[in-house]
RNA sequence: UCAGAUGGCCGGAUGGCUGCUCCGCUUUGGCGGGGAGGAAAGUCCGGGCUCCACGGAAACACGGUGCCAGGUAACACCUGGCGGGGGCGACCCUAGGGAAAGUGCCACAGAAAGCAAACCGCUCUGACUUUGGUCGGAGUAAGGGUGAAAGGGUGCGGUAAGAGCGCACCGCGUCUCCGGUAACGGCGGCGGCACGGUAAACCCCACCGGGAGCAAGACCAAAUAGGGGCGGCAUUUAAGCGGUUUCCGGCGCGCCGCCCGGGUAGGUCGCGCGAGGCGGCUGGCGACAGCCGUCCCAGAUGAAUAGUCAUCUCCCGUUUUUAAAGACGGGAACAGAACCCGGCUUAUAGGCCGUCUGGCUUU
RNA sequence: GCCGCCGUAGCUCAGUGGCAGAGCGCGCCCUUGGUAAGGGCGAGGCCGAGUGUUCAACUCACUCCGGCGGCA
């Protein structure tokens, strides 16, 4: 699983279509072409965003922890290959059980992929 | 036992499953080991380190510091002491040089706010007088009133009334002596009040300070633009060279010769042995220093040090119970290294250890 | 990492040691047949927090808190 770092790619998902969860949020696009001299990307790649509204430094830190921890457990079952996704957390993503935050996070893959698939086909 | 004062320490523990980062080994499957803080924070000071032709000296400017002695690499920090203030006390607070170098300010009130003066008064006295007083002269600052502050304070004597006018004590100034390294303290003599406050107002004095900051800086290297480096000659002909001026020295300009680089958040280094931690001994009241032994102890860069479960520890609530104790539920602070170190300041649930003071009770 | 600026009435800002002010807004009154404009009167502030200097602090000093901005 490769990670996002670049701003120019979180401004790209910015744009693209986006489920909201009690726990946390995800945005999603399909990637664009690349050169055919750059070496393949793995399949599934992935970045995390945690504001300054979230918390001081020690929350953000156990916020984005989280997040990494659930998406490398769902994220190879439920996301798309080819997609590129980028989960947000919020004030919530502390408190809330680590059981219904992979409830939150399964569910909004599951939606983005019925649309990513929607707007496919159409 | 109650109420306080003060110094120091800890900052949940263990295990299972699944993971992260760095290092080492590797049969490339993995295995082993290290992995946040007392503040990592604020960036308020002091340094190391790196670069900038500010390399050296002096003066001015600017900024900072400001009782004394010591500690330290250094400091605005720390230790010990002194003076002042607070507290019954343990103890706490203290930007604490100079107001006789000069300038400024002291609103309102008040007669008067810095130089001495006199509003209501007080005393003596002259004139007039309707016998109540009115107007003047001289002396005075005790009393009244204003103010944050009124030119020493209290008491006695003294006087027409008063006044350091005289005396005693206190305070102030000054001189000698004594103790102390010093700040300062003490005894005594003299003066007789002349010298108000404010320097976190300008200022004066003493001391300290070049600037920027690891995104410093070095190296490897796409694209793109055209210069750049080294050496020699010449030694002022120009702007200028990190606040200004002066002096000394140098750079920068030009010519010749040789060489090829430049650097965009791409990568590598800088980047973990240090004014280091722990233990002991010695010196010192102490801060601290010296010696010996021992240990190697985070190095990320969209940024690791975790996710989750269980048990235990502590706290709170409900409930069973005479109680002990149990069951259930909830909670366990402030907070995350980013070049490093010494301080300061600020945030911090709960707990532990020591020393001391005052009160009460008992012996 | 380093540096600077600003917090004053509901809003935008003055004030530089002794009074807390201006404009807009708000309330009441006048004016008008009514409204706007205009005029008059008035309310509204522990000057971001704390400590200190001073007789006296929005002002001076220090420490925090919050906001904004700049440099590489």
């Amino acid at each position: 699983m490769e990670r996002l770092k670049n701003r120019r790619d979180f401004l790209r998902l910015a744009k693209g279509r986006k489920w909201i969860t009690p726990g946390l949020i995800v945005q999603a696009a399909p990637r664009p072409p690349i050169g055919a001299d750059r070496a393949p990307p793995r399949c599934l790649r992935v970045g995390f965003t945690v504001t300054k509204k979230v918390g001081n430094a020690v929350e953000r830190n156990r916020v984005r922890r989280r997040l990494i921890a659930s998406t490398r457990a769902l994220l190879p079952q439920y996301g798309k290959c080819g997609v590129d996704y980028v989960v947000i957390g919020r004030r919530a993503t502390l408190t809330r059980p680590y059981e219904r935050l992979l409830d939150d996070l399964k569910g909004a893959l599951i939606k983005l992929g019925h649309v990513q698939s929607r707007t496919t086909k159409a």
